[in-house]
RNA sequence: GCCCGGGUGGCGAAAUCGGCAGACGCAACGGACUUAAAAUCCGUUAUCCGGCAACGGGUGUGCGGGUUCAAUUCCCGCCCCGGGCACCA
């Protein structure tokens, strides 16, 4: 066949238009009897346009779904639409567009740009939370926790804009001010909020991340751990006059007869009881906490004038209030230990309370108060403390949890850092919670047999008061479910995580309108056997999403305990050596790549610029690089189709470096997934087949161009199907057998053998490959270089590692 | 401060189990083709010293030590960059 040049438009469009005509083509199977393999990538918020982040996200996700096709696997590969959210909101104050329009005006854009790129994704089961029969089944969701007491509400702390008269999310608070009112300080308000009971199941998300190590990055698993936070300590109470018990939570119970104060929190219940000044106070310290970024803060407090009883050595201490104690830990108030707690140390310094060492080193002797310059945390002897004195710490936290249990004023306790999922929203585009509050009767489930609660869709949203949906009466005013009397719904609407804590078990039964998902559907899909997505999720999301599916688990809807089997995270995609933000305009836009360049161009370089964890740079002349071997691939490819053949005196040379080649890449699949080198072995074999492209016989130049087709069909979709009818073939390219590769053919006959002296390279030896140490040892010795080498002097001891490399040390 | 990553040519990177450092690509330079250019094809390219040259010798994977016949790889101590957490009692 003569050559031809490679046009990617003219493949691509062709191809991309007659994939349009075969819906079936990347469906999974429903009842196969090969074996399953679900590959997940993360939903995208439909933000409006996909970047080249996304698109490195979805071909290591694609690459990797119809390699696994290729090996014989009934593959889901689906996608889905992240579709509640701030955003929406936003556009639609400032282009009064409906959310609901512009985030479904969004997802159409973006499924062309998918589609443009050939992901395989089994359409049918796409999911977008924003639509009532998604979202009805978080609501479902919603009453059964509820019915179990994992959904409650409860007072919390919103932020505040003044000026905009509204509640703002995190992200919108900017140096502790209002994003639109840079100058306006955020507010600290305390609002009814639901809440979610993650911290019931805080001991097993921990224990279960056993379960997925090997299969976890190690990073992701620690920093889950730490999320979680577990600290095992003691409660204990102090009686504080003219008040009653307050309760401390510590874990270094053996230093309590060093308590020379306590703490509370700023939002301690106690401060409430305080006086006007007391508590204004307080109050300032809770709004400045909200505005102050990470960093070191000072540390604030003021006395109390209250005492407190230390319940171990009867002593009376001032009761404090200090900014650095945190409510939402432990019990909100500390003991504090200045000798044995930085913290404590910095604060009693600051405002001269006293400083009373209880602890020595096994091996040395108390700390001298007035030399100390920092506390000292360490385990060690207790001493100066009653009848504890002399034990070791351990034993001492111990005995003491053990006496304060059994005289009834405290006992051994465990903390969890990680607190209640805040699942309320004063927002608009979200789930609505499905509860009505009625004043007979409180809050009453929505019925099951009324959801879904649909989010009203003529709605003007002004930016101002308590929550959107407040002002829409037509929404808020209902009759109670329970006595039929006037009653308000619930206007507040659910965090977006909750859309996405589950909606990978949705894709395996998206259009059931009866249940969120039939079971039988889940226990064969699930667990997912591969996720991939950015680090960035690594903490919220997936915590999230293993709760909700122990949540499902306990109310029977499924049996795994895990949703997700192997994690992968990939790397950011920087332009041009700098982070990619919309600030700075330099976003690279998928489909101007796509048009541009082509997207197996595209879809190569993302995994060819680095390996897949690692950050990579885009690059336009890196792009280009990689459109220069892909025209390569098709000019040699079309120009030999068909045609009769050299003389095939290079036939065993290429066959071994195919076999070599595809040896690199079924082991890049199945261990490393460094398909950077997968790509660079594609390389090597073109511009070996270039070199010997007359040398070869006619049936070594098919098999070369088959196997290369293959190879090239889980990276670059368009072209390795256009190779194929090129070849004469029929179907689906990555529905052909991925080929085997032959352990033989891949062998070398002979290898290079660098020869060293005293561990430098001398000299070089071809030898047969496989020769022993024996021989490889003989044939060094033998060689001029080295015997002028070692002339004169002792062999003291010959290394050979056959077919690596041979060392003579001599004196 | 604590916990993770990472540091290799002009650049992105490779070296999978301690065995030839720099595969592959970019950029640059040279050659072929062309009236010319683009495209394409073929080469050269870590660095220093000696040589007209073939070639020979030295140095080199952030820094300093160590183990080893042999270290980008293992161990100890530092430096720098990126990310996460940040008063969690």
């Amino acid at each position: 066949m003569p050559e031809k040049t490679y046009d990617h438009n003219e493949i691509e469009l062709k191809w991309h238009e007659r994939w349009a005509a075969e819906p079936a083509l990347y469906q999974a199977e429903e009842n196969s009897s090969k074996p399953k393999y679900y590959v997940l990538e993360m939903l995208p918020y439909p933000s409006g346009a996909l970047h080249i982040g996304h698109i490195r996200n979805y071909s290591i996700g694609d690459a990797l779904a119809r390699y696994m096709w290729m090996r014989g696997y009934n593959v889901l590969h689906p996608m889905g639409w992240d579709a509640f959210g701030l955003p929406a909101e936003n556009a639609a104050i400032q282009n009064k567009r409906p959310p609901r329009e512009w985030t479904l005006s969004n997802i159409e854009k973006m499924k062309r740009t998918h589609r443009r790129f050939a992901f395989s994704y089994d359409w049918d089961r796409e999911v977008t939370t924003c639509e009532p029969d998604y979202y009805r089944w978080n609501q479902w969701f919603f009453l059964r926790m509820l019915e179990k007491g994992l959904a409650y509400r409860k007072q919390a702390l919103v932020n505040w804009c003044n000026l905009c008269a509204t509640v703002l999310a995190n992200e919108q608070v900017v140096d502790g001010c209002c994003w639109r009112h840079e100058s306006t300080p955020v507010e600290q308000r305390a609002l009814d909020q639901w809440f979610l009971r993650t911290t019931a199941y805080a001991d097993e998300l921990l224990q279960d991340i056993g379960l997925l190590e090997g299969t976890w990055p190690d990073r992701v698993l620690t920093m889950q751990r730490n999320w979680i936070g577990k600290s095992e300590g003691a409660e204990v109470d102090f009686q504080i006059e003219g008040y009653g018990p307050v309760r401390v939570f510590t874990t270094r119970i053996d230093t309590i007869y060093g308590a020379t104060c306590m703490i509370l929190a700023p939002g301690h219940d106690l401060v409430s009881t305080l006086g006007d000044e007391a508590k204004a106070a307080a109050k300032r310290m809770i709004d400045a906490a909200a505005q102050q970024g990470p960093g070191d803060v000072e540390k604030e407090g003021f006395d109390t004038g209250l005492k407190a009883v230390n319940p171990f050595s009867g002593e009376r201490v001032p009761v404090w209030v200090g900014n650095f104690v945190l409510m939402g830990y432990g019990t909100g108030a500390i003991m504090a230990v200045p000798a044995h707690d930085q913290r404590d140390f910095e604060f009693c310094r600051k405002y001269g309370i006293r400083i009373l060492p209880v602890i020595r080193p096994a091996d040395g002797e108390i700390p001298n108060v007035d030399a100390m310059q920092e506390a000292s945390g360490e385990y060690g002897i207790v001493e100066n403390s009653g009848p504890y004195s002399g034990m070791t710490s351990e034993k001492a936290r111990a005995e003491m949890a053990a006496f304060a249990e059994q005289q009834g004023f405290g006992k051994t306790a465990v903390t969890f850092r990680i607190k209640d999922w805040g699942v309320s929203r004063q927002r608009y585009w979200g789930t609505p919670i499905p509860v009505i509050h009625c004043e007979k009767c409180g809050v009453v489930p929505v019925p099951d047999d009324q959801l879904p609660v649909v989010l009203p869709r003529q709605i003007q949203i002004t930016g101002k008061g308590r929550s959107p949906l407040d002002e829409v009466p037509e929404f808020v005013n209902v009759d109670c479910p329970r006595c039929g009397g006037p009653a308000r719904r619930e206007t507040d609407t659910m965090d977006t995580f909750v859309d996405s804590s589950w909606y990978f078990y949705r894709y395996c039964d998206a259009k059931n309108s009866n249940a969120p998902f039939d079971k039988a559907k889940i226990d064969y899909w699930f667990p997912i056997d591969q996720y991939i997505g950015g680090v960035e999720h690594a903490i919220l999301h997936l915590i999230y999403s293993r709760f909700w599916t122990k949540m499902m688990r306990d109310i029977g809807l499924i049996t795994n305990a895990e949703p997700v089997r192997k994690l992968f995270t990939q790397g950011m995609v920087l332009a041009n050596g700098m982070k990619m933000s919309k600030s700075k305009g330099n976003v690279v836009d998928a489909i101007g790549v796509a048009e541009s360049h082509g997207a197996d161009t595209a879809r190569l370089f993302a995994l060819f610029a680095a390996p897949p964890e690692r950050d990579m740079d885009w690059t336009e002349t890196g792009v280009e690089g990689i459109h220069r071997f892909l025209g390569r691939v098709y000019r040699f490819a079309t120009r030999n189709i068909g045609m009769p053949g050299g003389d095939g005196s290079a036939d065993t040379k290429i066959l071994r470096k195919l076999h070599q080649v595809l040896r690199r890449i079924t082991q890049d699949f199945d261990q490393r997934w460094h398909f950077n080198t997968s790509i660079a072995a594609m390389m090597e074999l073109v511009n070996e087949a270039y070199l010997e492209e007359q040398n070869l016989s006619a049936a070594a130049m098919q098999q070369t161009i088959e196997i290369l087709t293959f190879l090239l069909a889980p990276f670059a979709p368009y072209l390795a199907q256009e190779l194929w009818e090129e070849q004469g073939k029929t179907g689906a390219v990555f529905k052909q057998p991925w080929p085997a590769f032959n352990e033989e053919m891949a062998r070398e006959t002979e290898v290079e053998i660098p020869v060293q002296v005293n561990g430098k390279i001398r000299s070089r030896l071809t030898v047969a490959a496989g020769l022993d140490k024996a021989g490889l040892e003989q044939a060094a010795l033998a060689d001029e270089k080295v015997q002028a080498l070692i002339a004169g002097k002792t062999v003291v001891k010959v290394i050979a590692v056959p077919d690596k490399l041979l060392n003579i040390v001599v004196k």
